[in-house]
DNA sequence: ATGGTCGGAGCCCGA
């Protein structure tokens, strides 16, 4: 039976950080890896140096300073056609991909809006964008019906649970945890019937967190983090489901992104 | 206590 370790991961710059993306691929051994936040036009994508960490099959989505996401593969791929251009704005914010495996995988890379400072949708544009974008994801999955063979990742910006945040009381108002986008993820992931992958092994009142700010003066001492990184796989994979791993000490490596790498892996 | 640190662009913006 094949085994397929996808991974997730905000780089926060593909180019920048490209000699880390060495050390994800050594303590990983993934097979796929989706970016978010490249902040890589398409035309300086840096492919040379990630074809020699062997992954030869690349899609990519990018545009100058900001967003972007991108697919590593060792499998060949295909980008899908005709999938929603997120809030007419075009911002390289989703890339969805069929992978060449036997019957095919579906997969759906997403880097979902931060939302800005305040949780206030009349005074804020970005909430508002945020909790617009989520809307419309839930309601694609609506239109498309339940996914099979499929998979749902990628940095959402909201920590559902209570213990994917370090403290459920105090982050109650704060962007990424309030209650109306935790309703409105719980929504995205009911439309689309997805299984949360990393929940399936981690216990919901466990603490688990991908995230954690650069401006805490010692981010593994104060620990303040927060779950924002997910991979969803379709109903029929979750007993395919064979393996995970939350790569935290990606967030000490030198020049580190405060993302680290999420890996979940699947037997099919 | 209401700060703090990043990356990319280009002399701030978004996270």
């Amino acid at each position: 039976m094949p085994t397929l370790r996808i991974v997730t991961w905000n780089i926060n710059s593909v180019r920048l950080r490209l000699p880390l993306l060495a050390d994800l691929v050594r303590d990983l051994a993934p097979d796929v890896i989706c970016l978010q936040e490249t902040k890589c036009p398409d035309d300086l994508f840096p492919h040379d140096g990630i074809a020699a960490l062997g992954f030869p099959h690349r899609a990519q989505r990018g545009m100058k300073g900001y967003n972007g996401v991108a697919i590593l593969s060792r499998i060949p791929l295909a980008v899908r056609e005709g999938d929603p251009n997120w809030c007419e704005k075009g911002d390289c914010r989703h890339l969805g991909v069929t992978l060449d495996v036997p019957g095919g995988l579906e997969l759906h890379n997403f880097y979902v809006p931060a939302g800005g400072d305040m949780p206030d949708r009349a005074a804020n544009p970005k909430f508002a964008h945020k909790l617009d974008f989520v809307a419309e994801a839930a309601a694609w999955e609506r239109a498309r019906g339940g996914a099979r063979r499929a998979v749902m990742l990628g940095d959402l910006n909201i920590a559902p649970l209570e213990h994917d945040v370090w403290s459920h009381r105090q982050m109650l108002g704060v962007v990424s945890h309030t209650p109306v986008e935790v309703e409105a993820l719980n929504a995205w992931q009911q439309a689309g019937a997805w299984h949360d992958a990393l929940r399936h092994f981690v216990p919901p009142a466990e603490k688990l967190y991908t995230w954690w700010s650069y401006r805490a003066k010692d981010w593994a001492a104060a620990n303040r983090g927060r779950r924002l990184d997910h991979i969803w796989v379709s109903q029929d994979l979750a007993g395919a489901l064979s393996g995970w791993n939350v790569l935290k000490a990606a967030r000490g490596w030198t020049q580190a992104s405060d993302h680290v790498p999420v890996m979940a892996e699947i037997t099919l």
